[in-house]
DNA sequence: TTGATAATGTACGAACCAGTCCGTGTCAAA
DNA sequence: TTTGACACGGACTGGTTCGTACATTATCAA
């Protein structure tokens, strides 16, 4: 194997492993990027923290933007994934908006670092997801899905008529987000641990009983 | 006002306007902070868009923290004063929340800097934001007047017991706020302009239904 | 008028930080 | 065993950016 025989003990040399010490930079990465922005983050610091060297990122990444890409496109290609296997078809309209919704809250609520990257993302006003061909085709099944069981809900005439299914995930979306992306100033205005875990069950039950409200009640506002 | 009565008509000279020299930097320091964030904004180019010197932003603000700071103080200095006087007390309950609800949804639509001022604050976990005694104080009267509407509700028998005014207080801020803070990447991802002036009575009128579904409401929820 | 102090401008320093240069190590196919 | 493509590390650089030293002018009370 090697030539030099003369080696010194050590095997602690190099090990190759692209994927690994891309991975590795990508998780760092993610943790970086995720606390303290595109801007506040550190390439040294991230280099720093993994097991390999600042020169690896730009060998693989090419830029600190386009590790900030790489960052959010996994983050997304990982919702991606969770969101496919419901199976909301075979429940009755009113358990699978609830099963929508209980998912949704539970998927911002343990991933506080995709709800930061989110944010970040619109700081920078989305300019990196959109020059994503990956990202932007995200055309999310989610809102077929809202739209099919709205569409059931209609036919049992248990739903109203004039909800559109984005408009809906986003009041679903709004509020489980929200939560967690606004958990510091709020808390701090409102003296409230919005990490609490008695708030888990008390929040989930509401935007669930709002939500399931709306979209039987009937009333016109005059706002 | 001035007792130098004998001022020579306008020297080209330099003019001392303490008063307005902070006014001006503050003003653009807003912009680019809100624009950038905080890691992400620049002290020369806040500089470079004032009528004065960088200098200046140093001798009245100590720091580029300590002009954020400021920003922010100010900020949430302006919004207390606007949420002072709705007068919800003289309406019917289901009016007063009505109108409430509608100047929460104004408010942000107005006010996108102040939502992406807030959002950047959350990204540094609202550590500057604890450090000001002014918005630590900001102990907002809007939760006294959320309850106090409830409480009449209850009273006339139209509102659910169960509803806590803080809960309700972001169910309506968090719809209200996402519109505005993930504009960018809800866009991107649904090709849907949330800016749009035809989204803007629907997604109102949406928000006031289902939060008055809500507190009317007397269904409990399995989730 | 004058002296104290507040307000302002210019130019510069020092640290930081994204990105690169140059050289070395690994491995598999020829 | 040679070779070439891939993988890798450490030191360096040049521009950027926060912050400041020093000089100057304005204001106002005594």
């Amino acid at each position: 194997m090697k030539n030099n025989v003369a080696r010194p003990v050590d095997r602690e040399g190099r090990k190759n492993d692209p994927e690994k010490t891309k991975e590795d930079i990508l998780r760092v990465a993610t943790e970086e990027f995720s606390a303290y922005g595109l801007s506040g983050g550190r390439v040294d610091a991230i280099a720093e923290k993994t097991r390999t060297s600042k020169r690896m990122i730009y060998y693989y990444f090419g830029s600190k933007e386009g590790l900030y890409l790489a960052v959010l496109e996994k983050a997304y290609r990982k919702i991606r994934s969770l969101e496919a296997d419901l199976e909301l078809a075979d429940m009755p309209p009113v358990e699978a908006l609830r099963t929508l919704i209980a998912s949704t809250f539970d998927h911002d609520e343990n991933n506080p670092d995709f709800v930061r990257l989110v944010s970040i993302e619109n700081i920078h006003y989305a300019s990196h997801m959109k020059q994503s061909s990956e990202i932007g085709e995200l055309n999310l099944s989610i809102v077929k899905t809202i739209a099919a069981v709205l569409e059931r809900g209609r036919g049992e005439g248990i739903f109203r008529r004039d909800v559109d299914a984005v408009d809906l995930h986003m009041l679903i979306s709004a509020f489980c987000f929200f939560r967690v992306s606004n958990r510091y100033t709020f808390g701090t205005i409102f003296h409230r641990d919005l990490s609490a875990p008695e708030l888990y069950n008390r929040h989930k039950h509401m935007i669930c009983d709002a939500v399931l409200a709306y979209v039987r009640c009937s009333e016109t506002s005059g706002g």
